[in-house]
DNA sequence: AAGAGGCTACCCAGAAATGGGTATGAAAAA
DNA sequence: TTTTTCATACCCATTTCTGGGTAGCCTCTT
């Protein structure tokens, strides 16, 4: 396949991991502009004013995260491919991108050979996800037609939005005003949440959602 | 002050830093040998087999992990320095890490030039400890003196139990039945850390804890 | 010996969460 | 088009949490 050079944008809030990926692929034939942001508001201005084919992405990052910075800049520039670099390996998050538009997702476990190789993928219109995240994947998703074995864990919007209140310590009634709700529809959320993840109470709800990287 | 060239050692579970942290060092003059290590385990092995000066070592890592790591180089090779490379700044951790023998501390957040003064500090038989935890370690340990402003964020070993059973999702009076305690006691418990947390109430508490590598 | 910190235990009233439900309209998927 | 999912809203009884106290006992340090 041919593949012209290209400009990468790294997006992580990580000077040390900006510096490194800079250093890896700085020497790369295939690599034209290598231009950085520490956020994704950031990220998202790069690639309206500049020419930008590739966006490494990491997901945890403050402001706006890599989800919403993935919407942005697909809805925005559909064109551009976005492969998200992430520490942890959790297929739920992988699949909630996946779905964002993310056109490959690779751990940081991966080795310079396989981010190349990702990025060729991508800019040949294919997509890429580690290897490491496929099992996983399938776990949650190759259950969705038959109903047996466990639900898939997918939350929705609205419930993470919830979710996110409640971790930071609202309560019904006060994340009921400030999203414009009844406190019912709020505990409706709430007990769904905690319903379909199989959960108890509040306070593993938070603990879940940390653990997953809800918040 | 000088430095002569070191052997340098990268201890990280992920490939790609692993890859980065090499690539930014490849070049630089005051490093001689670089070696790697995946897991804690292989870095104690190579500490001993090698001639190594200073190992950069990642926190979160499988097997063992960076604290058991640098207590067992720092008993075999006292005299090798010990970075730690790591994505949170959490000042509890450091606390302990530095304990544990580390020379220094640095987020994952710092720049190739602080890394590199981190190095040279180290090797001259200073400490260094980035800006960033700096504050948050004053705030857990430098407040035990006075009582006025703010109160130390110094939780009981106690406590710290409740916390873990309050994210687990245990109520109060089944926390009480599995540490033989009265409900009462479990509430006053949780009613002290909360307030002198400064927070709200049971779920911004397990938030907390989640954040604070509590759990 | 005195004080401080930590762990324990209790009381009470009001607020909030929990665990059962039911239900409707809109949007998305099949 | 039919079905499913999502977001919305409500009811009710019970449990739990919250926030305000008080207080005894033990241990460690001064």
């Amino acid at each position: 396949m041919y593949i012209p050079t290209i400009n990468l944008l790294i997006v992580d809030d990580h000077q040390l991991i900006i510096d490194g990926l800079s250093a890896i692929l700085a020497g790369e034939p295939l690599i034209d502009t290598l231009f950085t942001a520490r956020e994704g508001r950031e990220a998202v201005n790069l690639v309206i004013e500049k020419d930008i084919d590739c966006v490494l992405m990491d997901i945890n990052m403050p402001v706006i995260g890599g989800y919403e910075a993935t919407e942005l800049i697909k809805s925005k520039k559909p064109h551009i491919k976005i492969i998200m670099v992430s520490m942890i390996s959790d297929a739920s998050v992988v699949a909630k991108l996946l779905k964002a538009g993310a056109d490959a997702f690779i751990i940081k476990n991966t080795g310079k050979l396989e981010l190349l190789a990702a990025i060729k993928k991508v800019m040949a219109g294919e997509k890429y996800v580690s290897q490491e995240l496929c099992s996983d994947l399938y776990r949650h998703f190759g259950s969705a037609r038959r109903k047996t074995s466990e639900g898939p864990y997918h939350l929705t919007r609205r419930e993470i939005e919830i979710i996110r209140y409640v971790a930071a310590g609202l309560t019904n009634q006060e994340i009921a005003i400030k999203l414009f709700l009844s406190h019912n529809t709020v505990e409706t959320h709430r007990k769904n949440i905690i319903a379909k993840l199989g959960l108890k109470n509040t306070a593993s709800l938070v603990k879940y959602a940390a653990d997953n990287k809800l918040l």
